[in-house]
DNA sequence: AGGAAGATCTACT
DNA sequence: GTAGATCTTCCTA
């Protein structure tokens, strides 16, 4: 197993958001594996980024964002949470946002959390993956580059085809930014 | 103490 | 395509 390190995080959420995609998110889960393949993220920048949740500052909430290279910012939103991966050095608040994943493993166990059947439909969307994951805020703040970590990302080696930019999704401010991306043509993606 | 906004999801028309 | 559900966090008084 390859879990991405601190190094592939310290970057430009630009660049990690872009280089994520493919990667498989690991959750274990009471002695469980879920996996899903990352096919669509969102960058959220440190400063003059109006729609970051850090924009105005250290909060309780958004302490996380200030964290080193390679931790979990997890917020809730509506009633759904949603899961970003912190990126650049410490006390610069820039983040990568998962939106959604390809289920891979213990697909069983996230149609339960999901209370769905339809393989689309468990993890195309930020708050759907983090239910299927079973991602809760109990989570927010850990260390992603760890394996003995109930958390973490890893390379298996799989290669991106296409990559489309758009702009983001469900935001109000600083939307005409392209810092969504997705891989083409792949259908578990939450919107095209 | 109250209210409004928010990186959403679901169901219905 | 649009509205309604629903809850946590933050700002203002």
């Amino acid at each position: 197993m390859n879990i991405l390190q601190k190094e592939f995080y310290n970057r430009s959420p630009l660049e990690v958001a872009v280089d994520l995609l493919g990667k498989i998110v690991v959750r274990k889960l009471d002695g469980q594996i879920i996996t899903g393949r990352i096919t669509e993220t969102e960058a959220y920048l440190a400063s003059s980024d109006e729609a970051s949740h850090s924009f105005k500052g250290k909060t309780p909430r958004t302490q996380s964002l200030f964290l080193d290279a390679g931790h979990a910012y997890i917020h809730s939103m509506h009633t759904q949470n949603c899961f970003d991966i912190v990126t650049e050095s410490i006390d610069v608040p820039s983040s990568v946002l998962i939106r959604a994943l390809e289920p891979l493993e213990g697909i069983e166990t996230m149609k339960k959390l999901r209370g769905k059947e339809e393989l689309k439909d468990l993890t195309s969307g930020p708050g759907k993956l983090c239910k299927a994951l079973s991602v809760t805020r109990s989570l927010d703040g850990i260390d992603l580059t760890k394996d003995n970590s109930e958390l973490f990302i890893i390379d298996d080696g799989f290669v991106v085809q296409s990559v489309v930019k758009a702009k983001r999704i469900g935001i109000s401010k600083a939307k005409e930014h392209e810092y969504r991306f997705y891989i083409k043509d792949n259908i578990y993606v939450s919107k095209k």
